[in-house]
DNA sequence: CGCCGGAATGAACCTTGGTTCATTCTTTCT
DNA sequence: AGAAAGAATGAACCAAGGTTCATTCCGGCG
């Protein structure tokens, strides 16, 4: 029937979106922003280049879509584990923790999903994820302080701290380089998970 | 006589690529590596485009030593903050201020100096500079290790945390917006200073 | 005064990479 | 099977921006 059809095409649709989709994220994912050219996107695809153009208006659009799914996914974890309640202090080294360990699995993806600048059209939507990714640590920092587990800190500016933290330590272009062990990897991610943990309920007074 | 000549056209020579230079520093300073096109250059010097080629021999060196010369100056700064004795948790507080504030002065030169990405040949010059920037907060650390003033932890580790913070925090595109006042600049600064302060006396034992 | 060499000029060139579209191939329906 | 609709193709097009170079300009020297 027509309905069986379509259904099936459309799914053949989606599937092939979803093929292009994935492509162009593992590109942005080896090299960066720079690598994910739409002759790279559309032969990584087994596809022409302008197929691409079926899928997607433009090359902003299909980065800004990768950012938005990548960005879901991440911050659909992060939000668990903020949100799972419990003391505040087990929750901030919790969420460092479980937000690095993914990002050690694909540090270039990271990078440039947290720190590397695009065209204005993506940025927009980049900086979206990472203020979202800042607001999920000032919540559990506000926890901490109306338990007054955490001293009087700006949540704000101590959040963005933190996110500046590990990006620069993890994943940004002065972190170790890739290929460390695992062992050197659970090292950093630890030290880092201590470092903002003592920035959050420390007392400060020299 | 010739002697005098040829000094006086050096100068003048030394002069118009200072000129240059000084344009481009500041295109960088209003709008970021982007804003440094070689006919925006040449116009903001009053100079042709060709012209900035007799001084240097590619918009890469140029913007190498845009780097360079912040980074000089920049360094040279912290450097003398940093090796200036003392209790060591001031000297970290007086670096951060130190830094911070000039960067305040300038935050989208500092934050194109620190982090926003450029060509491969820039590239390198500009994390060399980082990793001083790093260094300078590294030394500082381990003098407060060495006199027991710190707990133990991984300096490099550590100041690369620092500088990620106060990047992420200050400069960075999550920053809040440029033209707050000069009491919010301040605020943000000593903000970031008890934050990097705590995270580096704290105990962070939960 | 007229010539000469170096500096300046800026329009033209070239490369890179995103986008388009006339053509070809596939699938589906009768 | 044959035609119509939809999808795919990839070479050509276009814009942006770095670089070049034939030409012009200018100050000093014989």
């Amino acid at each position: 029937m027509a309905y069986r059809r379509t259904e099936v095409a459309s799914q053949r649709l989606a599937d092939k979106r979803a093929r292009i989709l994935r492509a162009a994220r593992d590109l942005v994912a080896e090299g960066g922003w720079a690598a994910a050219q739409m002759d790279n996107v559309a032969a990584k695809a087994d596809v022409a280049t302008g197929t691409v153009y079926r899928y997607w208006p433009s090359k902003a659009e299909l980065c800004a879509e990768i950012v938005a799914s990548v960005s879901e996914r991440e911050l659909g974890i992060l939000t668990a584990v903020a949100d799972a309640g419990g003391p505040p202090s087990e929750t901030l080294v919790a969420a460092i923790r479980a937000f690095a360990s993914r990002a050690l699995r694909g540090r270039r993806l990271a990078y440039a999903m947290i720190a590397e600048p695009v065209d204005p059209e993506v940025e927009s939507v980049r900086l979206d994820y990472r203020a979202q990714l800042a607001h999920c640590f000032e919540r559990i920092l506000r926890q901490g302080i109306m338990r007054g587990v955490f001293p009087r800190l700006d949540p704000t500016v101590a959040a963005a701290c933190i996110v500046g933290a590990f990006m620069e330590a993890l994943v940004g272009p002065l972190a170790p380089a890739r290929g460390t062990g695992a062992r050197a990897d659970r090292h950093l991610v630890e030290e880092i998970a201590r470092f903002c943990l003592r920035a959050s309920i420390g007392e400060g007074k020299p």
